[in-house]
DNA sequence: CGTTATTGTATCATTTTGTTACAATAATAA
DNA sequence: TTATTATTGTAACAAAATGATACAATAACG
C-alpha cells in the first residue's frame, strides 16, 4: 500500500517532517450496539498502536490528520477535530519505535529522529463503520476494529488518548450534532437511540429521546423500512443540516 | 525581569527548545464589565503579540504553558487549559520575528529558528484581574489589558486565537464552572451575572440567573456588603467546589 | 425620616423533560 | 386468512426547569 514509514525509517534525520510532532487519531465506528476504534498491530512485535503519522513540512496540521485518516479508511469528508496536545515529557517512550524497526531489521542510530521525544496533537474522526476499509501500512500486520472493552495492550499512552477521545466525543453529542457521522445515511430512530446509549453509557427515555430529536428539525424522514422484525416497520430518517 | 527571549535570540539553532512547537497564551481578566486580555508589545515595532513561548527539552507542554502565564501575572494555581492547535503552514510568517529582533540590533541569519515555521498550541487562562501585575518581558515595552473590543492590530493569527479563545471561553462558560475564576474571591450575584452577560454577549434573567446559581450548591454565603449604593446591601458569595 | 435603587425571594406562566399508555403494523405462526 | 408478537409513532399527563412579574427588605443619601 504506502510506503510511508520506509521513507522515514531509513530517513534517519526525520528530515521533510516537522520534528517532533506527531499526529494520533482516534478512529470510531460503531457496530453491533458497540463504539470501536481503529487499531493497527505491527509485525512480530505485539505491539498495538493508534493510526499516527507525522506532518509534511508544508503541510497543514489539520490535512496531516486527514491524509492519516484517508489513508487508514478509505473515506474523505468525515468529521475529524483535534481534541488533546498529549506533550508530557514522560509519555514517549523511543523503545516501542525501536522494536519495531528492528523487527523489520533495520537498526536505527540512537539518534534516529523517530527515537526522540514527541508531542503528539490527538484527533478523534467519526466514521461509517460499513463505508470502511481497514487498511495497514506498510509496516504493519493489520488495521482492524477494536471494541473499546476489548482493546489490546496499546503502545505508550495510546489508552489515555483513546480515553480522553471517548470524554471528548461523551461531551461534544449533544450540542454539536456529530452523532450521526457513525451512522449509515439513513437510520431509524431505534439505531439512533442505540448510538446514543452507547457512546453515553446509559438509558434514554425513548418517547423523550425520539420528541427531542425530531423537535430540533435535524432530521427527515425519508421512507419506510422493512426491517424483517416481527413489528410495525419503523421509518429511516436522515440527517440535513440546518441553516 | 526574564531574559528568557535573548536567549532564545542568540541561540540561533534552537538548542535546549523542541523545535517548530510555541505556546500561545490568551489571558482573560474581567474589569469595568469587560472582558480583557494581557498583550505584550514590543519594542520600536509597533508589533502586538499574545505571550507566549516555546517549551524546553525536557518539560512537559503544559508545564511550559503554566511558566509562560506565570512569568506574566505572578500567579499560579490559575485556570489554564489548551483550546486548539494552530498549525496551517500559512499561520507563521518570520517577517514579524525578524522585525523584533532587527529592532534589537541582532540580525538573525536567515536559518535562525525562530525565523522557521511553527505550529502553536493555545492556551486560554482566566485569572482574577486585580491580582495580576502585568510584567513584560525583557524585549517588550509594556504588558497591558486590552478590552476585546479594542485589541491593538496583532502580529501573524493572533486575533484568530483569541476569537477561538473566547469561543471556547462562551462555550465552556455553562458546564464547566469556570466563570468565578475571573472574580474576586468574594463576589455578590450582581458580578457573576454581569460577568456572565460580558462573556456570552446577553441579556440574562436576573432572578432565574439567582436561582439557577444559588441552586447548583457550588456558592456559599460569606457576609453582607455595604456596597456604597443607596439600596439593600447584596451578599457576598464564594465559590466551593463540589465533590 | 422619606426617597431611591437594588437585592432576595415568592408567585404564576410557559417550556421542557419524564412517564405511561395505546393504537398502528410488519413479520411470524397458527 | 387470521391471531400473535414486538416495536414504532405519538398522545396525554406529571414533574421539573425556566421565563416573567411582583413585592417586601434595606443601605445610603439628602
Amino acid at each position: 500500500m504506502d510506503n510511508e514509514f520506509i521513507k522515514q525509517e531509513t530517513n534517519v534525520t526525520g528530515e521533510g517532517f516537522l520534528p517532533g510532532l506527531a499526529i494520533d487519531t482516534v478512529i470510531f465506528g460503531f457496530h453491533d450496539d458497540k463504539l470501536k476504534v481503529l487499531i493497527l498491530s505491527y509485525k512480530n512485535t505485539g505491539l498495538y498502536a493508534l493510526p499516527g503519522g507525522f506532518i509534511h513540512i508544508d503541510e497543514d496540521v489539520n490535512a496531516a490528520a486527514r491524509r492519516v485518516l484517508f489513508s487508514r479508511t478509505g473515506l474523505t469528508n468525515i468529521f475529524l477535530e483535534q481534541f488533546y496536545v498529549f506533550g508530557d515529557k514522560s509519555r514517549y517512550d523511543g523503545t516501542s519505535l525501536k522494536t519495531i524497526m528492528e523487527a523489520r531489521d533495520f537498526i536505527p542510530p540512537d539518534d534516529h529522529w523517530l527515537l526522540k521525544r514527541f508531542v503528539s496533537i490527538g484527533y478523534y474522526a467519526l466514521v461509517d463503520f460499513t463505508k470502511v476499509i481497514p487498511t495497514p501500512d506498510s509496516i504493519s500486520d493489520s488495521c482492524d476494529w477494536f471494541g473499546l472493552d476489548d482493546l489490546p495492550s496499546l503502545m505508550q499512552d495510546h489508552r489515555q488518548i483513546i480515553d480522553k477521545a471517548l470524554q471528548t466525543l461523551q461531551a461534544n453529542l449533544d450540542h454539536k450534532l456529530i452523532g450521526f457521522n457513525l451512522l449509515s445515511e439513513n437510520f431509524t430512530m431505534g439505531d439512533l437511540q442505540r448510538l446514543y446509549e452507547t457512546i453515553l453509557n446509559k438509558k434514554l427515555i425513548r418517547a423523550a429521546f425520539q420528541r427531542k430529536m425530531l423537535g430540533l428539525g435535524i432530521l427527515e424522514r425519508v421512507a419506510k423500512k422493512w426491517t424483517g422484525g416481527a413489528h410495525k416497520a419503523p421509518y429511516l430518517y436522515r440527517f440535513i443540516a440546518r441553516n
